[in-house]
DNA sequence: CTGTTAGCGCGTTCAC
DNA sequence: GTGAACGCGCTAACAG
């Protein structure tokens, strides 16, 4: 395999010399909305095929500056959250002639290392998904006239990022607002992250919400928004078997499913009754029979449009875009 | 933003001229294992970082006809297995410098035209999760050194790609012996898709080992690898009443346990005891507590390691990859 | 509408 | 070890 034939692809001077035209012709027999002659071009096209000649991407992407390409960086596969809305940027990028360079960062200091890198590669613009980028590589990007995206995440910096989130302080406000009218007293919170400011946002607005109404602040534990975290967190939570929680906000579905499991098969509590336990996102998996999770819908849908949308430059000045949810009561609280 | 002061990213002439230097030493300096002296690659990092500079990929690539990246179509987002295979992959090409392009093929006619855009970008491999290529596709891309890899699915045709699979042989077969040996009698299959070789292979190899044993062919109905497809299917083979299956394998573990829960959930059948329910790929949600599904395991990461292998010509002659895995036997079956 | 010309930014000879 | 010169494959600006 090493030493094939070393066989060179067709480049446009071969389709130009075999149609006997210029090199020119051929670029703009490719080129969508060039001036050429209908008959040049079938001709150009036929001796194209001929030859298996396509277009080098990375010669034009030289040339213009840019390329058709955008940067997603992506922390989380373990949560369905995210390869859904991966899923959604796939399928509006591709309808806007748009491709995915993926990278994947399990901590916050490879994010930068992975943006750096995209920006040698000329991206249209960068998307994170789940993970902080620092300011100085936000700064970067922004002076290579970078969009930057970050999903699911906001930045406390101004202008670093366009961001685009569910309504976590709403729903988080629901999700207390509903425990305190179904009577819940011991409430419990799981957190994300420390350093993700979703989960401190929901967090804040939990515990307020909660302090409105003369509870004392919740007992807490964090689920690193995974389900081994989450176990572990229920775990914790639950130890005391004198003094349980009688209701648990997780900061994501996948950790809330988590705890139900957990609870069932180690405390045997049925969640609903004995104990609440609400998530947020309304991933899928949250409507299954085998969980009925009640949650805040985040609608990956809307949130992925108004993303594609900034980047297509098809949006104003506003920086930071707040999609609103909704409370999803099913069995589980 | 469309008028901003159209900032140039620095060049390496740029910083040849603040280093006074020539151009060809800042590319030495960024070059691993290239001559040139220490302190003058120091005075270059020092003026490339005051600039900002860092080397254009594009152009790289340009030059030398390949670009440290591999195309990525992908099929299914529904199904975590292959999420998880996108993780595996992603870090085992971050460990050896390269980059996923990703795509998305809903149907089996664009992957043709992905693969045909991924020459486009000179990638150096192209992996093709859960579709199928076609023969002329394979053919050029066999034409222009770049190797294929089909993940879990096979090819006839020879010499078309490198494949890798689980034992759908084996596995399927242990299926079937396992649901005889527990004294299944009236026992079901839900395929996938048709035309995925995958699930033809699981359930030739199913079949063959019932007949093997003296019993008619199962039943049979298609879920389209789909927890929708896999829901409708399990109505239609539990339907009648008074002929419902005693056992069901699916073609793989997302369908499974979809009809583990309609069974639950609409008919009232509590998988295991009264009738069996068995997967395929021993995703980590088959040993979750609510579904605790017996299932045939496929290492992801051992498939991942040989694709990248293969890929990285660490591999020999071999075409057709089948990775060994186990029956994990659970509560479901 | 078409061909000619001049680069895009960088790696890679080739002399020194 | 170093610089000059060339060219990767293509698009863009220009003249015709």
């Amino acid at each position: 395999m090493s030493d094939a034939p070393s066989f060179r692809n067709p480049t446009a001077h071969d389709v130009a010399r075999l149609a006997g035209v210029s090199q020119s012709a051929v670029s703009r027999a490719f080129t969508a909305g060039a001036s050429i002659s209908p008959d040049k071009r079938e001709k150009i096209i036929a001796a194209a095929d001929q030859l298996g000649y396509r277009p080098n991407i990375l010669a034009r992407s030289l040339i213009q500056g840019t390329s058709k390409v955008v940067g997603v960086v992506f922390g989380q596969f373990e949560n369905p959250f995210f390869a859904h809305a991966l899923d959604r940027f796939a399928e509006e990028f591709a309808a806007r002639g748009l491709r995915i360079l993926l990278f994947t960062a399990k901590t916050n200091a490879t994010v930068d290392e992975q943006v750096a890198e995209l920006l040698s590669y000329k991206v249209s613009a960068v998307i994170l998904m789940a993970v902080n980028l620092s300011s100085k590589l936000a700064a970067e990007c922004a002076r290579s006239n970078i969009p930057v995206v970050m999903f699911n995440r906001t930045t406390e910096e101004d202008h670093a990022a366009f961001t685009v989130t569910g309504d976590n302080a709403a729903g988080a406000t629901a999700i207390a607002r509903h425990f305190l009218a179904t009577g819940r007293k011991r409430i419990a919170y799981m957190a994300g992250y420390d350093d993700s400011s979703t989960s401190r946002q929901r967090e804040a607005a939990f515990f307020a919400a909660l302090a409105d109404s003369g509870l004392p602040p919740p007992r807490r534990a964090i689920g690193h928004y995974s389900r081994h975290g989450a176990i572990e967190a229920t775990r914790a939570l639950f130890a005391s078997a004198s003094d349980q929680p009688d209701a648990l906000f997780c900061a994501n579905d996948l950790m809330a499913i988590a705890a139900i499991e957990t609870l069932r098969a180690e405390f045997g509590i049925e969640p609903g009754a004995q104990c609440a336990v609400a998530g947020f996102d309304d991933i899928p998996m949250a409507s299954w029979p085998s969980f009925s999770l009640t949650t805040y819908s985040q609608p990956v849908a809307d949130m992925v449009a108004r993303a594609v949308a900034f980047i297509a430059g098809e949006t104003g000045e506003e920086q930071a875009v707040v999609v609103p949810g909704k409370l999803i009561v099913r069995n589980s609280a």
